[in-house]
DNA sequence: TACATGATTCCATAATTAAGGAATCGGCCA
DNA sequence: TGGCCGATTCCTTAATTATGGAATCATGTA
């Protein structure tokens, strides 16, 4: 009759519930919500009667109920309404301000990585490479890293027009290349010293988008003997500004890598693809 | 003290707040949102702060609050956990249950369009597009549609390359097939009378998709006859199903068309490209 | 058919909370 | 600096609601 457990209040639950049909990628009764969640019954059935008439949660005949397509319109308006570059910029510019170091954001168009934005650090030395500026994807640490979700003979392609760099230092074999891009995307961070600047180093990340495609790098820029001294420091906090910017941009979920306790790394892959079309487009091939 | 208006509750306040961001389609201060609202501002402090703590909500430094990136993450899994084409189906066994007739739904593939599912209703007449059948996209009226949001220059070089169809009565003008294909799209339905088929019409309708383009169409077959008697009817049913199923894929904004009282024609259209990186894009293109 | 078994709804009630309104804060101009 | 204005927080209190648990409803089985 009386409640002794601490009561949640419903907008809690409601986003709980939410949380807990994300977290399980299918349909579910209400019955298991309420297990999962350890909330009582009444409740579960209140919230999800309110959900469901705003079109966030649908029933799904026996199956249970899910999420709802009211949550994708709140997607695309949310979409709409952010500019992912002013979100790079201003995660650059954190960045920049934590470190004193200059930072790059970095996209790729073709076989040259383009520098999209720059914010200048304390550092006083002069870089070559300023807004505009393209650069051969092979000379660097970021160009590394934006072509690493791509299907390995397309890499293979961009690696046999692979040109020689100034220092003469960037990789030009195909096989070196591949196996150096391999191991950046896998660790989630890329690290290039000296390889396009002589005594100067770069940090990159990737920033992932939520099909699991590098949709831009952000790279850290320093003096060749920061970069040895403290090269893991910068590295940590550079994959941690990737990290923030895709959780920005909804491309990660915050909440579960949390949970997940992920490294420090992004080994973990995001599944590729999850546009609503996928998996039509799979069946409207057996029709085709 | 004592409150004398009827008490919101926080689940329906906070979706509330996400709705009405959505109308506003720009960031807004908590004392505009609970003037529109016509909400205590306490309550709505209380609610956005909740909602912020979650990341549905965000502060967008001195512009206010808007969406936050997890309705970016909660749009995702509904996508991933919906297969539009179970949607389509659905739908239309619907809509033959309801009209007794045989409902297809098309897609385009190249010049053609390829029928990716057929419901047969209860009319025994036989008709020759079945599922996997490919016919040529000039020949019917779902076969417009699926080209109508494409820049005219493209529809020109499928216009160009028309065949007769075997009755002889398809068009195969360009400039004609143009007009046609203009005018069915700006009313969201096109009909099409023994063309393909002698004795049998199709009255066909759009599926857009988010961004604008035609996804599917659905089209309901029927004899010559009972579509010259009763085709507005049908016209209307087969647009309110394509209209339900962008609903039920979150592709149209279910609330807000009803608001608008839109009336049965899809001539308000969409805004092209909802998609995150459309801006972005733009603004690469500045860069590279 | 009766009987389990599990899902869903209903109900009484204590605990919370939405509203109202006052107090406080923060920025801006004179 | 002082004072003004809008934004935000705080506090009180009646009204609502989350809870626990019982009742009811489906659904499949013997």
């Amino acid at each position: 009759m009386a409640p002794r457990r601490p009561r949640t209040n419903g907008a809690e639950r409601a986003f709980q519930i939410l949380d807990c049909l994300v977290g399980l990628g299918v349909p579910a009764s209400p019955v298991r919500i309420a297990e999962i969640l350890g909330a009582p019954l009444s409740t579960i059935y209140g919230s999800i009667s309110l959900l469901e008439r705003r079109g966030v949660l649908v029933r799904r005949g026996g199956a249970g109920i899910f999420l709802g397509p009211r949550l994708h319109i709140y997607g695309l308006a949310f979409a709409r309404g952010v500019d992912p570059f002013d979100v790079y910029r201003e995660e650059a510019a954190s960045l920049s301000r934590a470190t004193g170091r200059h930072v790059q954001i970095c996209l790729r168009d073709g076989d040259h990585m383009v520098v999209a934005d720059m914010t200048t650090g304390r550092d006083q030395f002069s870089i070559s490479s300023r807004p505009g500026y393209r650069i051969p994807l092979t000379w660097t640490a970021s160009g590394r890293l934006l072509i690493g979700h791509l299907e390995p003979e397309e890499r293979r392609d961009i690696f046999s027009r692979a040109v020689p760099s100034p220092t003469g230092r960037a990789l030009t074999d195909p096989a070196k290349l591949e196996r150096a891009c391999r191991l950046a995307w896998r660790r989630g961070v890329s690290i290039q010293i000296a390889e396009s600047d002589f005594a100067v180093a770069c940090i990159a990340a990737p920033i992932v988008d939520a099909a699991g495609a590098c949709a831009a790098a952000i790279s850290l820029v320093t003096p060749e003997s920061a970069a040895r001294r403290g090269g893991d420091r910068l590295a940590v906090l550079v994959t941690a500004s990737a990290r923030r910017i895709e959780e920005n941009l909804g491309w990660r979920d915050g909440r579960k890598a949390a949970e997940k306790g992920e490294g420090n790394d992004n080994a973990g892959r995001r599944p590729a693809g999850h546009r609503a079309e996928t998996r039509f487009e799979r069946r409207r091939g057996k029709c085709g």
